[in-house]
Parts: structure tokens; C-alpha cells; sequence
DNA sequence: GTCTATATAGTGATAGAC
DNA sequence: GTCTATCACTATATAGAC
């Protein structure tokens, strides 16, 4: 996949990340992608083969886009809980400063799951999500985290906070703003309290001080 | 709101329901869900106003079975841990028995921002969510729990790990199976392990044994 | 309440000139 | 590479008979 074939290609992908990260799949028209990359909306299929292809080429180059400032988390070393509090941090911040990410992964996720960014996805697997399993791991048998957690689970825990918050976001709006826009500092200040949080739950089980513990409770079944 | 004025109307919601959760408000046309319903397009016309009405009826009729079995969590009464753990057993166990619901609500936040949720949703707020919080400070007040975490945000890091794994199901499977279903007793063992997680980081902090911290590190910037 | 019939306005995609 | 012109189809929504 080259990179930029040509000026007019990468107007066409621009236009469409955003319209597609408005507006969804269904809901956005090859015509208002032509139009705002100031092209004909014949054009679109010389470059792409459908629809389809076109939507495809966004997702993927957008995820990658991501992945890769995720994955300078890992760039400069650092011992297991820096690298943790670091993680949720640049997570954030991520979420900040890529508006449309929420909607076009959230999409992806929902409307195709995930077909078009496996590869995108798969990649990000092997590596940054094998570093932050292999950070947990490390930390184990350093003895500073808890050795009893599956590590893949651990991490899936500490990415699902941050990714719910900012996925979830009109719902945790109502939730801790009455449904207005959350006051400014509170995304930041919830990535620290994931870092917070998480480290917390790693933390080795004190002897001394036992951890409050869930009697055990006949498991209700759900009725549907 | 009368539930069930008649039974057209409410083979139409049905049949709605369906239809919106496997493909989303554009990708659902009128004449789908009269077909499913077995009654003419136009009477979907007699019953609401428009498809934006018909969605919207059918994404709160929704919500609201779902929050009605979420909120049995409390019905019981018990103490803060064990009640914390028994809502991450039932939310684990509303994701399974609902398959609609990680794409019916997942596409109304993204799709939507909540718009014909946010009642439903602000009911949650009012009674369960509100519920979950008051159970964390009890557990503060009770020196069971930590104290120095705010409640709400406890609370968000609690059902975002189980809404993450569950909305983002088909990312969950590359990190876990290669991309391949899960192995059956997956979601339980991940709902098991959310207790034990959010239980270990509401511990009282050990005085004799201290926790890992991070090194504070140089905040770096995202590119952009 | 439920239907037939249809107006109106797009939609994705293609053929082919330049 | 980029455009004009257009096809074949489908969408929501309404008017009005029964």
C-alpha cells in the first residue's frame, strides 16, 4: 500500500475519515465525500474499487495512526508500575487529541466487527498489547504485582477503563455531569485515577491486612 | 407510554428491535421491519411518526429491561464487597443473555451521543449507578475500602472493565484467541476476575507493605 | 386499523469523452 | 487522471380506499 499515490487520493481519504466518523458507513454519501475533497465522485472509483474499499483504506490507515502513538509508551523503558501509570496517561490523551477516534473505532467495532482493521488490530496484539502483558508479567516475578491475575486479563481491565470512559461518553456524562459536557480537567484527572486504580489492584496481597472479600452468594440467573 | 396497545404495534417494535440492533438505523429500511412484522410498511406510519420515533421507542423499551435487571444487584441488600462482586457476576451475565445489547446501545452512543437513551439513561444515574456509588463510600466509611478514591470514578472503572470486554468483543478476541471465538467460560472467568481486580484496588493501602508507584515521568505530548 | 399505490428524492456505480 | 452523463434501483413518507 503505498502511501500517497497522488494529491487527490489522500484528499479523498482525508474527506472521508471525516464524514465516515460523522456520519457512519450507511449514513455518509459518496457524493459528500467528492464534494468536500473538491473532486467528481466518479474519481472515488478509480482509486477505489467500492464503497466498501474506499471505508476500508480509512479505518486501516487511522488505527495504525493510533497504534502508533500508543506504542511510545514502550519506547523509552522504564520499571513495570512507571510504565503502567504512563500507559493510562498517553491512552488519554490519545482519546484527546483524536476526536473522531470514538466514533470511527466504535463503528468499526459495532457495524463490521472489526473487519476491516484486523490487521490493524492483530499488529497492535503482537506488539503493544504483548509489551503491556509482558510489563504485567515482569512485574510479577519482580514480586512488586500480585502473581494470581492472568496478566492478558489485567490488561484488558486497565484498557477498558479508559476506553469505556471515552467510548461511553454521553452515558458518563449523565453519569457525573448531569448530561452537560464534563468540566475541563476531568479526563485527565480520570487517566491518573486509572493509574491509581490499577497499580492499586496489582499491588501484592498484604499479609497483615486482609482485603475485604466476597462471602459467597447463590449466583442469581438473569431473566431474559 | 401504554406498553401494549395492540399487538401490530408491538410486533413492530419487535421486529424493529432486530433489525436495528443487526444493522443499525440507516442500514434498517422501513419495508425490512414491515416484512418481519408481517403488516404493511405504511402502518409503521398509523403507529409513529417517523423511523426516528420508531428507533427511539424501540432503544428506550430496551434500555429499560436491561437497567431492571442490572438494579436486582441491590434488591438483596449486603455487605460493600460482596455486593460489589455480585454486580460484576450480573452485568457479565446481562451482556450473555442479551445479545442485542452491546449493538443496540453501543450504536446509540456512538450513532446518536444517547439522544433517545438519555432518559432511560438518567434513570440508571438516579437509582443504580447512584446505588453503586453509595455502596463504595459505605465500604470507605466502613475502613473496608480505601477512602482516598472518588467513588463515581471507582465506580465507572468498575462497569467500564465489563462494558469494555463485552462492546469491544471482536478487538477482546484478537488479544485472547487469535481472533477466534472465545473459549467457552471466557466471559465468566473475566467477569470472576473484574471482582477480584476492582476488590484489590479498593483495598485499604497497607502501611507495612507499600504499593508499587510510578516514578513521575515527564509527561511526553501526543503528535498530532 | 390496515391496506394499495405512488410521489419525490436520492443512492452506488459505470461507460466513455477528454 | 479527471470529468460528464446517466442507469437501475431503493429510500422515506403520504394520500386515500376499505
Amino acid at each position: 500500500m503505498p502511501s500517497d499515490r497522488s494529491e487527490s487520493r489522500t484528499e479523498i481519504l482525508d474527506a472521508a475519515e471525516a464524514r465516515f466518523a460523522r456520519q457512519g458507513f450507511d449514513g455518509t454519501t459518496i457524493k459528500q465525500i467528492a464534494g468536500d475533497a473538491r473532486v467528481n465522485s466518479a474519481l472515488l472509483y478509480y482509486y477505489f474499487a467500492d464503497k466498501d474499499a474506499l471505508y476500508g483504506a480509512v479505518v486501516s490507515r487511522f488505527i495504525e495512526r493510533i497504534a502508533a502513538q500508543v506504542a511510545q509508551t514502550f519506547a523509552g523503558g522504564g520499571d513495570p508500575a512507571t510504565l503502567i501509570a504512563d500507559f493510562a496517561a498517553r491512552q488519554g490523551g490519545v482519546f484527546e487529541a483524536e476526536p473522531r477516534f470514538r466514533k470511527l473505532l466504535g463503528r468499526e467495532l459495532i457495524d463490521f466487527d472489526a473487519r476491516h482493521a484486523q490487521a490493524a488490530i492483530r499488529h497492535l496484539a503482537a506488539t503493544t498489547f504483548e509489551r503491556l502483558r509482558e510489563t504485567i508479567a515482569e512485574g510479577q516475578r519482580a514480586g512488586v504485582f500480585r502473581a494470581d491475575l492472568d496478566p492478558r486479563f489485567a490488561a484488558i481491565s486497565l484498557v477498558g477503563q479508559t476506553a469505556y470512559f471515552h467510548f461511553a461518553r454521553p452515558a458518563v456524562e449523565i453519569l457525573l455531569a448531569d448530561g452537560k459536557p464534563l468540566p475541563a480537567g476531568t479526563t485527565d484527572a480520570f487517566a491518573a485515577h486509572v493509574a491509581d486504580f490499577t497499580l492499586a489492584a496489582l499491588a501484592p496481597r498484604s499479609p497483615s491486612r486482609p482485603r475485604p472479600r466476597a462471602r459467597a452468594t447463590a449466583r442469581r440467573r438473569n431473566r431474559t
